[in-house]
DNA sequence: CTTATTCTTGACTAAAATAGTAGGGAATAG
DNA sequence: CTATTCCCTACTATTTTAGTCAAGAATAAG
């Protein structure tokens, strides 16, 4: 998992999908001009999100996209997983440096970093952020996390 | 807090001198080396270790750098925090563009995330990752950040 | 004192990733 | 039909990251 401003721009144009998507979809060009996000920009991560499956697409006027599940139903990983579909290649991996072990602590440090920030995303959905419990739903957020970290 | 493979540069290279770094300094050289990393790139990033005090330097032959404290008394945090000098401003913040709502919402959930990152980082020194307690020592990461959460 | 070693500093270059642009299509509601 | 909107590909600009180069200052050791 990678975590950059493309996975910003990426929810938070999900999340103005799911505010403002009542019954009929939602043109690429409102959310632009409502998050100050470029149009084309938008499309490009829209066709990730589409064959992701986030959301659904109608052409023509009165078309747009919608959500293609509840709000409720969709974490921001999967977001953020969509559009910067990353490969997450470790230098200690390809190659073959880790000879003296130094490079492989590290490594794995990384390793259950990323599984950490991908835990804690995994538990936020569109509809926590909708309500906004993305902020303090800390209860919630730290049994998820407790359960996560003990199965390891 | 920015996470980027400079910080992962810059634990690899403070994890070489905690590891090889006894009673003498190590020379950048020698790390360069081992790690294979640039060694002017690590000239660049010692420099902000230097001034952020995390490392003592020696000049002149035998010379090299040390562990400005204990390295169970340096975490993975601060390395970071030194070399990738973040000032993290968020779209939300500078302009005044939150008129909705909406990203504000994101921005918190990039706040939150963010500390979660801190917090864990915070709690792994270069004496746990030595041990290769880094890697997994759950019932300690899961206590801090159990704390950290229920404070909010 | 001389010399090789090593840090110190600043400016520059190369490569990669990110953000944004342009333009031509295809579907479709009205 | 026609305006709207998604769809797709290629291109460009900007920023960040990674790495290079070169000159200089301190100092341990011979």
């Amino acid at each position: 998992m990678k975590l950059t401003t493309r996975g910003r721009y990426a929810v938070t144009a999900m999340l103005d999908l799911a505010i403002n998507g009542g019954s009929r979809p939602v043109s690429l060009a409102d959310i632009s001009g409502r998050q100050e996000i470029s149009l084309s920009y938008l499309e490009q991560l829209f066709a990730k999100l589409r064959r992701e499956q986030l959301v659904t697409s109608a052409r023509g006027p009165g078309g747009g996209y919608r959500l293609a599940r509840s709000g409720a139903d969709i974490f921001v990983a999967e977001i953020i997983d969509a559009v910067d579909e990353s490969v997450d290649v470790t230098n200690c991996q390809g190659k073959g440096n880790c000879h003296q072990g130094e490079t492989c602590l590290t490594h794995h440090l990384w390793e259950d970093l990323s599984g950490q920030i991908h835990d804690f995303l995994s538990q936020i959905s569109l509809g926590d952020l909708m309500d906004g419990r993305g902020r303090r739903s800390s209860q919630q957020m730290t049994d998820g996390i407790l359960q996560t970290l003990s199965i390891r």
